[in-house]
DNA sequence: TTACATGCTATTCAATTCATAGCATTTTAT
DNA sequence: ATAAAATGCTATGAATTGAATAGCATGTAA
C-alpha cells in the first residue's frame, strides 16, 4: 500500500499535538515549535524572495547553512504544508505565502527595533 | 570601572553584527536567529499573557522549560530590550510589547493553517 | 531560627547544528 | 556517445545547544 502525498508526518511539530514547549498542541504553540528551529524562518524568507530556487540556490543564498539542515528544514516545511516543489524548484504553497505575508510586518518593524537599540548604544 | 546597564552587549544577536546565519547582519536576520532559538517565542508570548512574572511562575507557565534555558532566554530578551525587570517580576518593555504585537495576528492566523491541515488530513 | 520562596548555577546526558566530504542521478556540452 | 557539470541530497564527526534534575545563596515571614 503506498504512501499518499498529503497526509500529515507525526514528524513535525503540528497543531492538535503536544510539542516542543507545550502539552496543548495549541496552534500557535505548533508554529512558535516550527519556527523557532534554526534557519526555519529564514528558509521561508529566502524562498519566498527568490522563488522558485533549487536546493543548491537555497543553500547559496541562505549563505551558511548546512545541506543536512536545510534538508531537515524543508522535510519539515513541506510537511507542514509551506513549501513544495514546483517548476524549477521549491516553492512556496499558498499556506506558506500567508506565513510569509505574516512576517513581512516583524521584517518592517525589525528596523525600528534596530533603531531604538542603536540609539540606547548611543547614550551618554 | 562600571559597566553601564545600556550598553549593547556582544552575546546576542542583534541588527549590524554577523548573526548565525547571515553575515549581513539585516535586522531581520538578527531577529530571525534570536527567535528562532528554543522558547524565545513561548516566553514573550508566555510573559506578556502574564504580567509581571516571577521566574519561577514563568517556569511553571512554560510547563517544560528548564531553568537553564529560560535563564539564558531571559538574558537574550533582556539584552535585546524587549524584556526587563519591574515591580514584582519580569515585564515586558515597550519594544517588547511591539514585538508581541507583531505575533498576535500569528497566532490568530495559526488557527488558519491547524484548520488547513485537518482538512487537507481528512482528504479521501 | 526555622521554614519557605525566589533566582538562579551546576552537572550530566541527549538532541541539534555545523562543517565538510562525497555519492547517485540527471542535465548539458562536446 | 562520453565527459563534465549541476543537482539533491546522505554520511560523518565535532561543536553547540537544550533537557532533566539537584541544589545553593539570598531574602522574607513566622
Amino acid at each position: 500500500m503506498k504512501k499518499i502525498a498529503y497526509v500529515k508526518s507525526a514528524d513535525f511539530p503540528h497543531p492538535g499535538t503536544p510539542v516542543r514547549g507545550s502539552r496543548s498542541g495549541a496552534p500557535i504553540m505548533a508554529l512558535f515549535d516550527l519556527l523557532g528551529r534554526r534557519w526555519a524562518m529564514g528558509v521561508l524568507w529566502t524562498l519566498r524572495e527568490n522563488e522558485p530556487s533549487t536546493f543548491r540556490q537555497l543553500q547559496e543564498r541562505c549563505e551558511t547553512i548546512s545541506p543536512a539542515v536545510l534538508n531537515k528544514r524543508l522535510g519539515e516545511l513541506r510537511a507542514a504544508q509551506f513549501v513544495t516543489r514546483g517548476e524549477g524548484g521549491y516553492i512556496t504553497t499558498a499556506l506558506g505565502r500567508e506565513l510569509y505575508d505574516q512576517l513581512v510586518p516583524l521584517g518592517l518593524w525589525s528596523k525600528d527595533w534596530a533603531k531604538a537599540l542603536d540609539e540606547m548604544s548611543e547614550m551618554p
